[in-house]
DNA sequence: ATTAGCACTCGGCGGGCGAGAGTGCTAACG
DNA sequence: CGTTAGCACTCTCGCCCGCCGAGTGCTAAT
């Protein structure tokens, strides 16, 4: 078993595999032998088809629900599917004009393309859909200074490695001076360059209190940086979900609208997604998560690699429709590049 | 039957009804006399309370789903409920520190603390919450002028009637000079005075190429500024709908969820909500909406009145728990206008 | 290798039935 | 006259059962 599984499969096989997954795709219900030479143009009987689908079954791409039900396709036939049968599905010019119109129309308030991202996805896919927000790289410092501006009150200044500059006031003990500044920033620069926050907020510096009140600081004003670019998660697209048939009783939804609306679980999914260019497809419990075990997700990376990246894609049933979702995810993601580049970092 | 309904209702029928509606809200489950004095103490037995029930009853205050059913309350009781006999629910102290906690550590970004109204109440009320971001009433001006930087280019300087100011680039023809530009503004200054866009916008000006650039520009910056403030409108809590048994088919949620995913039409209800101070209450049919038949409201709106107001609210069956709906709502949006008068309007 | 034919399996559906819950009514009671 | 015990009546819900039909797997023929 393990040896045949190995092999291809046959020509036909794959022929009809495709149409078993294309027609329950579509149709959400098991596929019987002759619907499929009906409605495929497969050139075979029925009873050859059965074969074949027998087969198919011991190599573990497709199952039934039970004995006399037609066949639906396992996870293994989906991978199988959108790795080598699957035809992606072209997205009409007329519609891409549409979608980048809209975007445009919004280009000046991020928030607002990120949400239309979420909406354009979930409409076209029919399915749910997640973009998060653009991330920086943690932030890192390359130098600061201490400046005193009058008794009692500093300010300071940060230059992170990127280049970007901030600037907060902060209270300092009475009597403190210039110098008093200066030697402990001087001290603390060669310990905190190149350092994130929290590596920062582990050193053990303990030299002097001054030193002390300038870490506070700086890792203070960190925070704030590091916060404002806090990874927000926006969704759209539930609706879709309850129109389809695997979602007729809620309970099966609440697993999936819990993940949509408690961000946490998809911010320690999006690590995984590769930095590089490409859609990631996810089948069921293709991964460590439980939750998901009847979900696939489609899943790309926008803006610029190794700089500031975020994710979109989309959430559904096994029963997804791949073939739109993977061109619809590719083409929202390449304007949401587009979009960070034109009026983005600065 | 009309003549009675006036009448107020006997103390001991309110007792009924209150129990009545405080069982339904707690269990979903339709209200047997015999549970009622089990459960609620009312020292009467259950056939008195039989005999009061079919008396509110045929007031209009209950119904039965079907014969040899208990009761349930109709809008009407609902109503009668929350105008007179709820006891609004106290937050605990501490609860009420953990969220103003939440609310100060990202008081920052302000698109943080909407979603986080929204979640927040979601979660303490048990139901969807709605958040618009706050909304400035549409601009007018209040002033403008136009300066030549240098040949070709000019500069629009535009007062709003709050006092903002807002400025912008223009391409102007070559060779057209600083004083066009200010006999042009003067004369315009006079029409567009404390006009919105859509006014000045209709205006036919009709006087020269100069007055028709400036016109131009002029409301090109206002739509921009207008356009910045558009409402967002964040929402929460669609898995606490979820699980509602009236939710257990997703046909029920679906219209609901799908008010949610669009903001149109709740952009359409906030105009709704008394700029006044307190919550309003919409009671399923109370509205001219259809969608919301089955669904009941609890909103206030936040912000500085009649300057930078948002609504904030929870939505959910009728069963919804009224008691601690208002408190939580009031209770946010309290928080959510001193928030904005912090670090609001500048 | 393919296909027609056929027996077999199993889920879904509708009908009938019994149990239980809850009411409305009536008659008795203070 | 308001309250209450008792009781008959109604209606839903869960259950069982048997039928129907879809779809398969197998066998034998081509």
């Amino acid at each position: 078993m393990e040896a045949k599984s190995e092999r291809a499969l046959s020509d036909r096989q794959e022929r009809v595999l495709k149409a078993i997954v294309e027609d329950y795709i579509r149709h959400a219900a098991p596929v019987a032998s002759e619907a499929l030479v009906r409605e495929h143009g497969l050139g075979v009987s029925s009873a050859t088809v059965r074969n074949e689908m027998a087969e198919l079954e011991t190599l573990g791409f497709i199952t039934q629900p039970h004995t006399s039900a037609g066949r639906i396709p396992s996870e293994k036939g989906y991978r199988y599917f959108v790795q080598r049968l699957m035809e992606e599905q072209r997205i009409p010019r007329s519609e891409q004009l549409t979608i980048r119109h809209q975007f445009h129309q919004v280009a000046l308030a991020r928030e607002q393309w990120l949400q239309l991202a979420a909406a354009v996805l979930s409409r076209s896919v029919r399915a749910a859909a997640i973009v998060s927000s653009p991330q920086t790289v943690e932030c890192r410092v390359k130098h600061f200074e201490a400046l005193l501006m009058q008794d009692g009150l500093g300010l300071l200044v940060l230059v992170l490695q990127d280049g970007t500059v901030k600037q907060q006031l902060m209270q300092v003990p009475d009597g403190t001076a210039q110098e008093d500044l200066s030697q402990g920033a001087n001290r603390l620069n060669s310990l905190f360059g190149s350092k994130s926050r929290r590596e920062i907020a582990t050193l053990d510096v303990e030299v002097g209190p001054t030193e002390d009140l300038l870490q506070r600081a700086v890792l203070s004003l960190m925070a704030q940086i590091d916060q404002r670019e806090a990874i927000n998660v926006y969704h759209d697209g539930i609706v879709e979900l309850l129109d389809q048939p695997e979602f007729a009783r809620t309970e099966r939804a609440r697993a999936i609208v819990e993940v949509l609306e408690r961000p946490q679980t998809l911010r320690e999914l999006f690590p995984v997604i590769p930095t590089t260019d490409g859609i990631q497809i996810l089948i069921g419990s293709e991964n460590r998560w439980d939750w998901m075990k009847e979900c696939s997700f489609v899943l790309a990376r926008y803006g610029a690699a190794g700089d500031l990246t975020g994710v979109v894609g989309v959430i559904g049933p096994l029963r997804l429709s791949y073939s739109v979702a993977v061109p619809a995810v590719r083409y929202v993601s390449k304007i949401m590049t587009e979009l960070l580049g034109e009026n983005g970092v600065g």
